[in-house]
DNA sequence: CCGTTATGTATCCACGATAGTAACATAGAG
DNA sequence: CTCTATGTTACTATCGTGGATACATAACGG
């Protein structure tokens, strides 16, 4: 149950709207509001998955490194979620009992059907969708 | 990432293959290698939620609450996993900024949709089936 | 070419959740 | 009345998460 998650979206989300202007992890925390240092170990995940790149130097920072049309809510699991597994599975139950013995294999079958799901549901949805979502919302509320 | 929901899952499948005989959380305890407090603990959640009961003294002990095949693995993920939540959103993201403000909505929005279809994926499912799988595959390998 | 900016990574710490363990009051069977 | 077993509480060790600091390295600009 981390954000870190909910985290790496809003990174991308953000770097979505800067119009290829490089951000800071300074910058970025101050929207998130935690700390630059956690911003940039989760940038080096992104980076390494390929979905963000960085400037080193005055003026650098973070750039998304691909379309934000292209980036889905799944790659962003898969980046940030090392072991992507939603549900552990309890180790050593008795192999001198039937279930035992068994219910690894079984439950694994299902957990992964389950994940399976979700991770389809996430892949739905790109960082562009969540910056037109937000985009829309901001103008709503404005209005009001 | 924790193992309540297998164990649970465990639990609920060895009193399948009771045939209504009451497990004591000694025995049960046995099966899954563990604690037998942390059983009744679990027990008492799976009782709650209408899933097993329980009868006290001697030769007493848990039993389904109703029909292994009208149990789903939803059900149990219900009644063990308290706030049912995959994703955990940040908190305090910063209003001053337009991705901050909006991100924790739109996102809720996803994340909820990714919710609903991974429990929909363990609705398809029965203690019941669990059952029958362990069976199946003990005989499998007990043929080899 | 040197100072400034900013990344990338390592380390340390506080907090909370998980799960293992023990203890005990209570309830039912014989 | 005794034995069995539940239901619940409390305590503890361990680990993951996230906050905080530090520092070597890289790029840009005067």
């Amino acid at each position: 149950m981390n954000t870190r998650f909910a985290v790496a979206v809003h990174i991308l989300a953000f770097l979505g709207t800067q119009d290829g202007i490089p951000a800071s992890s300074e910058l970025i925390a101050g929207s998130v509001n935690t700390n630059a240092s956690l911003i940039r170990r989760l940038l080096s995940q992104l980076t390494k998955a390929g979905l963000a790149r960085s400037q080193m130097g005055t003026g650098g920072g973070a750039l998304l490194a691909m379309d934000a049309g292209k980036i889905t809510l799944l790659d962003v699991y898969r980046a940030v979620d090392e072991q992507g597994d939603v549900f552990a599975i309890h180790q050593d139950p008795n192999p001198k009992c039937m279930v035992g013995r068994n219910i690894q294999a079984v439950l694994r079958v299902r957990i992964d059907e389950a994940e399976r799901a979700l991770q389809a549901e996430l892949a739905r949805t790109t960082i562009a969708d969540i910056a037109a979502d937000i985009a829309a919302k901001d103008s709503i509320s404005a209005a009001n």
